[in-house]
DNA sequence: CACCTCCGTGTAAACGTTATGTCGCCGGAT
DNA sequence: ATCCGGCGACATAACGTTTACACGGAGGTG
């Protein structure tokens, strides 16, 4: 099929191997690569042929080492299987591909020892930006680790003070909406379940929460709030605690995609009719909410987007804009469905 | 704070900069770095504290020049915001992690022609290994450029014919047993929505699908069967079309996650009951299927396991093991819940 | 007491690339 | 016909590591 890769001893074809197919000096196969400076019509089309022939591909080791680029963007997120996250990936890739950069995606799985090794493999390996969802804004030796950083970095919805750009969803507003409107409904003991106060977005969401009940005059039951980590079996563990309490909640808000799973399934195994025994809210699960019997309002947002405003605050950094850290606000969305009601007898 | 680093001009600190701090040669830097050669204990701490004090990362770049190696495995998938596929991920980096192997994460979305320019990105940056899920195994750039790889490949549930070691999931027995028992509940008309027989599982589970009517003694009819995308936009439009066609099925199997996605929309749109008027049965999504009311049955997979075994694989040819490629079979399982029954008028 | 051995360290070459400086040659202008 | 200006190609020096090799000194042995 493919013609004997005329590589050099083993491994692969190095731009000597191209210089001699093509007959010409190294340094006229490395411009011809770098399509940098001006090469002559019939030489450049015999080294492209060339290079073709051998099925040649740019050492990008040598290039980085030579160049101190590597045209390299790292994403450091807590759970690449969690949708919410990845999808952020996607956004990102959209701008940063058609510059010329490849985003490489990490998972630390949330542990922040692995959070920390692999922001140093970033760092030896030269990547020319960052951008990170931190697990844990209280980990000292993470933000450390990222101070040492000597590019660019995007920080997504955290409050670390690296003198970073940051992209923040907004949690507050979109908490104040739906409390307001369960309030409104009727509603008097409302149940949390969110992730740690040790990220901003379980701070911003027990804030919003806290919010409207003071705006409307309400008492905070602190019984009612569970704000410490974030997967299912929490969701699911918490929404079983707060519907079996003697004095259980009216609606329950599990804001945190995997807690809205486990959530969900505690109220399924508790046989609880929504909306007519319990109103319910879940969070950033867009599809799930559409499909469940019935559907459910969630709040939302769109981490595309977020993606996208993180991959273009970076590339302007890459393009050497020398502005104070920036911060851009994304809204989330309230999605209003058939899980909420009146509580029923209030 | 941290002391001023004394980086030698701007950039990172490098291995002369150590040696000047420690008083010592760079190769004896070098060899306390590698860890390799004997040093004698004074000398290395002196290095040892030399190296925190600058703060000293080894240059990835330059040492993959020199040996050749960059510790680095690319993880190529069809769609990381899709958790079938970024599962493995979080399988695969499990294993490789602590042999020391960092796994980079990319996703094609589907374009194969992204995924040629990342399997060049993998090439270029001379990764140690790959694993790959295929978007198209019809496309022949791709596989080309797969045979182009001289670093172990492992490939997943894909038919392609480059040599490389492949983990496959089961598709047919699993699909057998769930279509033999909704013959055997009396479904003589049973729909199937699923991915282009241009890939191993969609055609696989058409295989199987086509089977066990066949073992029944049944007539397959063509139009019941639909294997054209992944998509939930393809899942909902092929299941409206079936369930307002003619002559519809009484059970509907929409095998893959997105697919069951859509497939369930539609089928809410069109206020079918489940399983009164219509039997269904999901698949790769357990979550999901658990949530839905009613419980819905799935075919299921261990996608983290898939990322084990590959990884597994992998490890073994990275350490040198030299065998014919091997192909491992994981099983499906199916999870029989509450979402089929006998037909309503059989 | 001299020699050998071995351990620890230093020196220097190579890895594949880019970029700088240099040179040869062709063509146009004087 | 001679000279000059450029364009295009070549040679070569880095970039930061690893590693083969050399070397010096300490300790043990004949």
């Amino acid at each position: 099929m493919s013609p004997d890769a005329p590589a050099s001893a083993r491994g692969q074809p190095t731009i000597r191997d191209v210089a001699a197919a093509a007959g010409v000096s190294i340094g006229t196969v490395s411009r011809v690569a770098g399509g940098s400076a001006r090469v002559a019509e019939q030489t450049r089309a015999r080294v492209l042929s060339a290079m073709a022939l051998v099925g040649y591909q740019p050492n990008a080791a040598a290039r980085a080492m030579r160049t101190n680029k590597t045209k390299t963007i790292g994403f450091l997120m807590p759970d690449i299987s969690n949708p919410v996250f990845s999808r952020v990936a996607v956004g990102a890739q959209s701008v940063l591909g058609p510059a010329g950069y490849t985003l490489f995606a990490l998972s630390s799985n949330r542990s922040p020892v692995q959070e920390v090794e692999y922001l140093q493999a970033v760092r030896q390996r030269q990547m020319d930006g960052l951008i990170v969802t931190l697990a844990d804004e209280t980990a000292s030796a993470t933000t450390e680790e990222l101070r040492r950083m000597r590019v660019p970095v995007v920080l997504l919805d955290r409050d670390v003070d690296i003198g970073a750009d940051v992209v923040f969803s907004d949690h507050v507003i979109a908490m104040e909406t739906i409390v307001s409107h369960l309030i409104a409904l009727g509603h008097r003991r409302i149940g949390l379940v969110t992730a740690s106060e040790k990220i901003r977005p379980g701070r911003e969401r027990v804030r919003g929460f806290r919010g409207a009940l003071a705006a409307a005059g309400l008492p905070v039951d602190d019984w009612l709030i569970r704000a410490a980590r974030q997967s299912a079996e929490y969701g699911a563990t918490e929404t079983h605690d707060l519907l079996t309490g003697r004095d259980p909640p009216t609606a329950i808000i599990a804001a945190g995609s995997d807690i809205f799973y486990g959530a969900m399934k505690a109220v399924r195994l508790l046989r609880r009719d929504i909306p007519r025994e319990l109103s319910f809210v879940g969070a950033d699960d867009l599809l799930l909410s559409e499909v469940i019997g019935p559907p459910i309002t969630v709040i939302d947002r769109d981490m595309v987007e977020v993606g996208r405003e993180a991959g273009r605050l970076l590339l302007d950094r890459l393009n050497g804009v020398a502005l104070p850290p920036r911060h851009i606000m994304l809204a989330s969305s309230v999605v209003l469905r058939d899980s909420i009601a009146a509580p029923s007898h209030a």
